[in-house]
DNA sequence: AGGGTGACGGGCC
DNA sequence: GGGCCCGCCACCC
């Protein structure tokens, strides 16, 4: 491109595309079965330290989007809801219809966590 | 406009 | 391990 990265605005680097739209992009890609963290959603955005930036993309999807919100989790092997909220119970059970098992109310992020390659 | 607010994360007991 | 604490940073009043 013409304009190098470093020297356009954190929020419309790479490919014209804003921070959502990359991050969108990202989480789109998780596979079946697996989950990647916020802060991983983030750096493969090419946005280290958005975690909760991510966060806060996820809360404002559209109820009926087709993104696998569900599959963003955090960097313990956790849902970020309080548990027992609708909210909780609908991620867990989305999660283990993939095949994901909760222990104690966790999974093992080193056997589910997305990883390239 | 600026300070409070998180679907975060890591470090440190 | 599990709290707690603090840095993080775009959003939203």
């Amino acid at each position: 491109m013409i304009i190098p990265d470093f020297a356009l605005p954190r929020t419309s680097r790479g490919y014209g595309l804003t921070s959502k739209e990359r991050i969108w992009l990202i989480v789109h890609q998780i596979p079946h079965g697996k989950v990647a963290s916020y802060g991983q959603v983030a750096r493969m955005a090419d946005l280290p330290g958005y975690a909760r930036y991510v966060g806060y993309v996820m809360k404002t999807l559209p109820s009926d989007t087709r993104l696998p919100w569900y599959r963003v989790v955090n960097s313990q092997g956790k849902i970020s809801f309080p548990p027992g909220t609708s909210q909780y119970l609908r991620q867990k059970s989305l999660l283990e219809e993939e095949g994901i098992v909760f222990i104690d109310g966790r999974f093992s992020m080193g056997q589910y966590r997305w990883q390239l390659r």
